[in-house]
DNA sequence: AGCCTTTGACCAGCG
DNA sequence: TCGCTGGTCAAAGGC
């Protein structure tokens, strides 16, 4: 069941650490110590349901691998914890959500440029186009050290940590927001999230860690991973599961904390891939192509472009600022997905709409987080923008 | 046969 | 230096 956006990305960049976490509290457990950023929302969502997604600066994608470019963040002291860093920030609203993106971190990516990107979003279910609705929140982001917080609408709160060069951020949502971000570096990667979120409908992690032998993929994030250890952390609830790369030259590690119920409760990734995303079961178009081969994705392709959508990619569009910035991410909710990609070339966003009653955390060293709420509206459709924007 | 998970032991960093 | 903690190793076994 789900749908997953693949962008190609380039790896270039030094190993990132991506965070997710699904069903998080803003205090944030884990987060390293290092800086932090706090990013509030004002609290005025209207929408008990809506997601913000604050995309820092240099942020790679959880899921995707390469390393994103971002471009700079801008960081103003902030009163309370230190420097307060206002990212510009995309608001999208669907339907009764809003999304809004914000750039924060600064770190410089090599980008693969156009290299391939790929998106490949799986529907699942059928899309509509959604109204959207926009609506803007900024958030604000305070870096405290390593750390990063941050916080959307009242509801949610992600926070992010970042791991010395490397970064490492990982945000953490408020009970209410459920969000999963993948993003998609210019190169493409994909990038899944998942979710987790409600006990019922929680996506569950590819089938695949527990069992020995099998495929496994622990996050279905498209690549293949091996696992190499499990360890009970202190202070997580749930056991945590360390995975690497099973590519050769790949040494992208990942960590995943899930629940009981196989919901994931929190993902770090470390590192960016240097080889693209192995493709599953199909090849993936090449590079330029949006859209992977698989028919299902032709048929969205075409329905993002369609002009709903649109107004998501408007406020995106409109966003000068990030026209360096490629960044893919995802957000799922519950049993569904939602993903959004955000490339230089290329943004594109979907949702299948679903109310995530957990939050979802993702940090990445870069930065990058997403933050997906649930949306009342939304129920039962889905929807997906996919634009293209020329260099 | 190959790849993967499981699992306890081992190692390194830190207070 | 010791103990704790998180991360990794590697043998054993499963599919
Ligand atoms: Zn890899």
């Amino acid at each position: 069941m789900e749908e997953q956006i693949l962008a190609s990305s380039s790896s270039s960049a030094a190993a990132a650490t991506q965070h997710v976490q699904p069903t998080c509290d803003s205090s944030g457990s884990s987060a390293a110590a290092g800086a932090r950023y706090k990013l509030v929302a004002p609290a005025e969502l209207p929408i008990s349901r809506s997601a913000c997604i604050t995309i820092p600066p240099g942020l790679s994608p959880p899921l995707l691998e390469p390393p994103i470019l971002l471009s700079d963040v801008k960081a103003e002291p902030s009163p309370t914890t230190g420097s307060l860093i206002k990212p510009q920030a995309i608001h999208a609203s669907v339907a009764s959500s809003t999304f809004s993106a914000t750039a924060l971190c600064s770190n410089a990516f090599d980008d693969t440029p156009s290299s391939s990107f790929e998106f490949r979003p799986y529907p699942r279910s059928n899309m509509a186009p959604a109204e959207l609705n926009h609506q803007r929140s900024e958030p604000f982001l305070q870096i405290q050290g390593e750390e990063q917080t941050v916080s959307f609408n009242s509801s949610t709160s992600v926070k992010s940590e970042m791991v010395g060069a490397s970064n490492e951020l990982s945000l953490s949502l408020p009970v209410h927001a459920a969000a999963s971000v993948t993003t998609a570096p210019a190169d493409v990667d994909v990038v899944e999230l998942n979710q987790i979120g409600n006990p019922n409908s929680g996506i569950q992690l590819g089938q695949s860690d527990q069992k020995g032998g099998g495929t496994s993929v622990p996050s279905d994030d498209g690549y293949n991973w091996r696992k190499y250890g499990l360890k009970h952390v202190k202070g997580s609830e749930f056991p945590r599961s360390y995975f690497k790369c099973t590519h050769p030259d790949c040494a992208v590690k990942k960590k995943i904390e899930r629940s009981h119920d196989g919901q994931i409760a929190e993902i770090i990734y470390k590192g960016s891939h240097v080889h693209p995303r192995p493709q599953p079961r199909r090849r993936y178009t090449s590079a330029n192509n949006i859209m992977s081969g698989q028919e299902e994705r032709s048929d969205k392709v075409s329905s993002l472009t369609g002009g709903d959508g649109k107004s998501g990619m408007h406020i995106l569009a409109n966003q000068s600022d990030f026209r360096d910035i490629v960044v893919g991410f995802s957000t799922m909710c519950l049993a569904k997905k939602t993903h959004i990609f955000t490339n230089r070339h290329v943004v594109a966003y979907s949702f299948h709409q679903q109310h995530r009653e957990n939050p979802i955390k993702v940090s990445f060293g870069s930065i990058i987080f997403i933050v997906c709420t649930a949306f009342s509206n939304y129920q039962g459709r889905s929807q997906e923008i996919l634009e293209g924007a020329a260099e």
